[in-house]
DNA sequence: TGTTACAGGTGACAAAGTCACAGACACACA
DNA sequence: TGTGTGTCTGTGACTTTGTCACCTGTAACA
């Protein structure tokens, strides 16, 4: 049996509806967690209240923060958010740890997506402080279009900034430009992508 | 027996002088490795050249990159640095395997160094994205002064730079203004911390 | 003693962030 | 049907940070 199947098997599993919020800063962390279906996005509050996207747990993925605070005792330090509906498996920490010892596929499982996880994350980290707006920018609504697979992307400009980790003002002023450009049209809660191979040009510039 | 020592015992010890490298971007991870004293920085190297520091491998600890590199099967994406004389402990991969498989210590071991690290590299994207180079450059000047332990901090404005994920130049200005503050006075290839309250207070500005 | 490499300083300008405020639209509700 | 209320977006003015180009000073060393 496969390991998500024997995790399915022993845990949880829990149906949440888009925009529940699964974490909060400084919640304990009681359960392992796998996501069976949908998208969940882990962001950073500052202390302004400022947030910044730091990764998102797709279908079939655990969530590393969890692990790490399963294994450390912390609290959580982030806030997850379900992006579409989801579903859920909860395994109880007693479990995770059991299973932790006793099964060799179900430690490749966890250590795997630590290590993807982590990897993700030095490339943000290198991206913030490397890559322009422009390019971060551009990154950011070609994996929108990758997500929801159409011209049409549902996402306001404050939405993007935390995307990408800016302030709402500048996404909408890059916007207005790439509007210019003849790259996307902008709308009320939404955007229309016109030239892909333009947006791609971006990423590069 | 202590997990360390047990590793110390199985592993292979090396004294590596300061400045030599561990590893280079692309390099093969064939070992796991802890540091057993010294300490040792981690860098991106971006295609412009431009760096910056990751975290940090101080005395008993591993290297989280190289774990999750073992782990994943992929080559380096970092360049690690001994900023000091170090002594470090090699396992091979097979023996980090059988470990992990055998010993729950180990595990723990293993497992903490990971949770401990992604904690770090989140705080680090978050300061990055919140926190102005004054109080980047302050905290960069206190960590190294709890390091070295000493007013006079050993450094370049071009290592603080990469520390901070900033430029030279940038530096350069600010830690003019410091100085006109009375916070550091600036010589050649070290600084002189001459007010750590007035630093402190850099931190919250 | 010249050459070379590195550390640091600085002006000019570009990119990005912040602050303040205004207009537009959507929706609930009297 | 109007009227508030909240959210989304646009924009000017200004600050902070980054980049580019170029300069000086210092130390090592062939």
């Amino acid at each position: 049996m496969d390991t998500k199947d024997q995790i399915k098997d022993i845990g949880k599993t829990q149906a949440l509806s888009a925009g529940t919020r699964l974490f909060s800063v400084n919640d304990a962390c009681e359960h392992y967690v796998i996501v069976l279906e949908g998208q969940v996005r882990v962001e950073l509050l500052s202390i302004t209240g400022q947030q910044l996207t730091l990764y998102r747990i797709y279908q079939g993925q655990s969530c590393v923060l969890t692990t790490a605070c399963l294994m450390s005792g912390n609290n959580y330090s982030a806030q997850a958010i379900a992006e579409t509906d989801v579903d859920i498996v909860l395994l109880p920490e007693s479990e995770f740890s059991k299973l932790l010892g006793e099964s060799s596929s179900f430690r490749r499982f966890v250590f795997d997506g630590f290590s993807e996880r982590l990897a993700t994350m030095m490339q943000r980290t290198s991206e913030l402080a490397t890559y322009s707006i422009d390019q971060r920018l551009a990154a950011a609504l070609l994996a929108r279009y990758e997500w929801q697979n159409d011209h049409i992307l549902t996402v306001t400009h404050g939405e993007l900034a935390v995307e990408i980790g800016s302030a709402r003002e500048v996404v909408s002023r890059r916007l207005a430009t790439f509007e210019k450009q003849g790259v996307v049209r902008r709308h009320r809660n939404y955007l229309e992508i016109l030239n892909l191979n333009l947006l791609n040009q971006k990423l590069a510039q």
